[in-house]
DNA sequence: GTATACTCTATTAAATCTATAGGATAAATA
DNA sequence: TATTTATCCTATAGATTTAATAGAGTATAC
């Protein structure tokens, strides 16, 4: 199940890149256009702030802005930051791989095989879908 | 993520299907063999069971056992009895449909749209793998 | 009729997710 | 430089979900 904080972050970004310009736009506005409870959101997007996606200023006539174009952000950069691993389980994880502590082989485990072909699907999507992709 | 009941749900359907006979097997063995807390396990066949993907047999020489064979379970099948919808959100879920209470416009939403793209891309490989399929 | 093995309900412990509170910090500007 | 604005950061509370266990009940084989 995708988490509220993905599915809010998302919208932030959508929100950001349906924009006309790129200038700062307050934490404030976007929770009340997206429906965001204002204190979560801001979490959200300081997650997004350090992991790349987005920039931000302080200050009067701050907020948050896109540090690229929609076009460029692919969502596979997205989901890691905001969901985290896009493998559903570590033993198939590109990035963050872990091993299973009940499983005594990866080559012959039923889960494995399944959840690399699931994970290898999701990553065609995702590397295929960027920011613009899904605002229109 | 992938829950634990649906890890070891694969594992111990995986482990029926790997064996000779369809003769039932008891939730001891199975527990044994793949290293799954017994009362666990007991809870999740009996899920299984009444999910249509197994059959069981009480008393002496009971135990759990394939209701088809492996070649005519879809994956598709034992994820929505194991894990529950498919899709990652319940506005684009087919069995499980839902609206979201936050989105005044499905169709203009971002979040939908990429879902909608992952879920399709996850059943492609649910429905075109089988129990056979991830045993070899 | 007794041993066997699944069935069912209830409960607990741990982990995770969602949300909020409040003060710290940086920038603009008057 | 004082004030206002808006992000930054840490801590924490509450709710929900997951993982696991306990124990009594029920059907079957022999």
């Amino acid at each position: 199940m995708l988490s509220k904080k993905t599915k809010y972050g998302l919208k932030a970004l959508a929100f950001l890149a349906s924009r006309e310009d790129r200038k700062p736009v307050q934490i404030a506005e976007i929770a009340r256009h997206e429906n965001i409870p204002q204190k979560f959101l801001e979490s959200i997007l300081l997650t997004m702030r350090k992991g790349g996606l987005l920039g931000s200023k302080k200050g009067k006539g701050g907020g948050y802005y896109l540090f690229k174009d929609p076009e460029e952000i692919q969502m596979t950069a997205v989901m890691r930051v905001l969901e985290g691993p896009i493998a559903m389980v570590p033993c198939v994880s590109l990035n963050f791989y872990e091993k299973c502590d009940d499983c005594p082989d990866e080559n012959r485990c039923a889960v494995n095989k399944l959840m690399i072909a699931v994970r290898d699907s999701a990553l065609e999507v995702y590397r295929h879908t960027t920011l613009a992709d899904i605002i229109r």
